[in-house]
DNA sequence: GCTCGTTATCGTGTTTCGACGATGAAACGC
DNA sequence: GCGTTTCATCGTCGAAACACGATAACGAGC
């Protein structure tokens, strides 16, 4: 039973990203900032985010056809940019339809900028 | 004789630009972000630089102690900061000191900040 | 000069990443 | 139903990251 498709949120899942207010040091926030920058650490996925924050949502093919990657590879970036809990993807009939994360985005800032 | 500057792009003026001058996107930007996001994207590398923020500049010796990890692999760690530029050591006698470089990390932050 | 303490580098094994083509799964139009 | 479009996942491969012990380099002190 292969269950392909899995949920990617139907509309608006939680992303069990924590809210501001939380610490930007300590043990469990130099994780959290290695475990973001981590994924951020590649310059397909850097340019991923810049679309997104361009044109405010993406369909997987249109950011497949500004990358000079494959099709597999892109939806590879996209998954780890997902599950950092960066970008969220919303099912769009047939298509899947991208766009940033602002909690969490804004989270990396500021760990970045406690840095 | 010294090159009076590295080539900073004389002729093109930036669209968007950091404090330092330089732009915070485009393609030069990404990649500066996605290698200085690489090399932070460690928990170990992480607390190092918190270490180094900490104490404002540590021997090898005394983070070597702080980590769960051998000093040949906090070595590797310091190296690949090193290379990213995010810290310097000198040399001091037999030990090397090692401190942040505020430089990058301002640069690290702007960018982190133009996402 | 020799030894000791400190750090960088080498060699190695294991794990993870990055890329691709191929395959499969859902939604849609017919 | 059936094929098309669109995207995620699988399988695979080479390259890079990560960790370690062992070894080399380098000053300092005797």
């Amino acid at each position: 039973m292969k269950r392909r498709r899995p949920d990617v949120g139907a509309a608006c899942p939680p992303a069990a990203a924590g809210a501001d207010g939380r610490p930007v040091d300590g043990p469990a926030a130099d994780a959290e900032l290695a475990a973001l920058c981590k994924a951020v650490g590649h310059p397909a996925r850097v340019r991923i985010l810049r679309l997104l924050a361009q044109r405010n949502e993406c369909i997987c093919g249109q950011i497949v056809a500004e990358l000079p990657l494959s099709q597999s590879t892109v939806s590879q970036h996209l998954a780890v940019l997902k599950r950092a809990g960066l970008i969220r993807g919303t099912i769009d009939g047939p298509r899947t339809c991208y766009c940033l994360e602002p909690r969490t985005l804004r989270r990396f800032r500021a760990l970045a900028g406690g840095l």
